[in-house]
DNA sequence: TAGTATTAGGGTCAATAAGACACTAATGAG
DNA sequence: CTCATTAGTGTCTTATTGACCCTAATACTA
């Protein structure tokens, strides 16, 4: 399968959500050798027929797994070495993707081979390959961009509120931020629209927002304090 | 060589520096199929008897052209699709590359298939596969981390005076900068040494700095001005 | 029904780091 | 000796975030 001059190549995804106050991880149960019965990173092999480049394979597996494509996908980075899977010399190339776990867990909440798994218990597990290892570098890529971008987001349904987007980017970086500083970033950046519609949240109700269709994603020219 | 579960698979090089004002590519002439005799990025294929992992193709590829290492390298990311070679589905994992001119020039100056190349003429140029679209991605990502990053240092020599740092920022970023600003971001730092000699400049002895040994790169919370 | 806890939303001042710019220092050229 | 040039320092301005306060609106409770 993988010769001198070609070795395994493999694509892996990194899916995160937050649920309650929570940062979450996709893990699978591996139906195949090697580590079989382990639990690892929704991903395999390209597909030449299926897949016009890597982006497709990512998303093609994702949707095997979750039934749908995630809000937000970008490539972390390849992993590769003679040593981290047993087949021989391998390269996986990561994606890591965003999504709000009400998209997704009615559908795994059916099948007993894929799992949300908090990403404090992620280091107490034994993954397949380095999966360990890999989850954490796209844990910290994750942390990094969200002080300064608004993917975060992509962690929530289609609306949403500001005390709601504040606490998936908390959750993410683990600091709380000022919700007056996320207000000016919303308003700075143009990218979302208030709803006609408001929604409760424990004390006076909440102006619901969305995701203006179409827009870029905006970049801040400095981070959030932590 | 390539078969359906493993697309062919490749490593290419994206190696900077900057030379007169100019920041430069290193292109190479290709010796073989396909695009034999045009320029292109520097890579080949892994050597899984030679190769600990993929940053070892990487820095093999680029000795083979420069006789050294760069003394910057990082990934950048890859690049696939059906159609980028005409050999079929394929896979090219891309680094990008600082080294100082001075490094390099007195190797490449002795053949005739390895050149520098000003960034600003690459895109008039016809380059192999899709590498014009390769380097243009490269050099927005060296762009955006020159406004945070001291990375820029990699592409001078050992010794260096605070007025060349400025002079390699501002051609990278292509705007003029503060030079108090950058002398308050090597003092905040702490990753350079002042050497005990001082250099001519066309006007005051300039203090000559190296990087400290061993310190790792530090990153700004906020970005230079574009 | 009144009071209280709670979250939303907005106003304002402080802190921080970069931009702008002036000023002095030291060197070479004429 | 004067001037042009680059190095290096001091300091005020500007922009963005942090901190904190006040008010609004809702649910809960006595």
């Amino acid at each position: 399968m993988a010769d001198q001059r070609n070795p395994l190549f493999t694509i892996d995804n990194v899916l995160f959500t937050v649920k309650d106050k929570t940062l979450m991880v996709l893990l699978v149960k591996r139906a195949i050798e090697p580590f079989r019965g382990c639990w690892g990173l929704p991903g395999g092999f390209v597909d030449v027929t299926k897949d016009d480049n890597t982006e497709a394979t990512a998303l093609r597996k994702l949707k095997e797994k979750t039934s749908l494509e995630p809000q937000y996908l970008e490539q972390l980075q390849t992993f590769s070495g003679a040593q981290r899977d047993p087949r021989g010399f391998s390269v996986t190339l990561v994606y890591y993707a965003l999504t709000s776990e009400q998209q997704v867990s009615a559908h795994i909440e059916t099948v007993d081979d894929v799992q949300w798994i908090a990403l404090s218990e992620v280091s107490q597990m034994t993954l397949a390959f380095d999966h360990c290892e890999i989850i954490a570098q796209a844990y910290e890529r994750l942390k990094q961009k969200a002080l300064y971008s608004m993917i975060p987001v992509f962690c929530l349904p289609s609306q949403f509120t500001i005390g709601q987007f504040k606490c998936v980017i908390e959750t993410i970086i683990g600091q709380p931020i000022q919700r007056k500083s996320l207000i000016r970033r919303i308003e700075a950046s143009e990218m979302f629209a208030a709803i006609d519609e408001k929604v409760q949240s424990g004390g006076r109700l909440a102006q619901l927002y969305k995701v203006k269709p179409g827009v870029d994603i905006v970049n801040f020219e400095r981070n959030f304090r932590m």
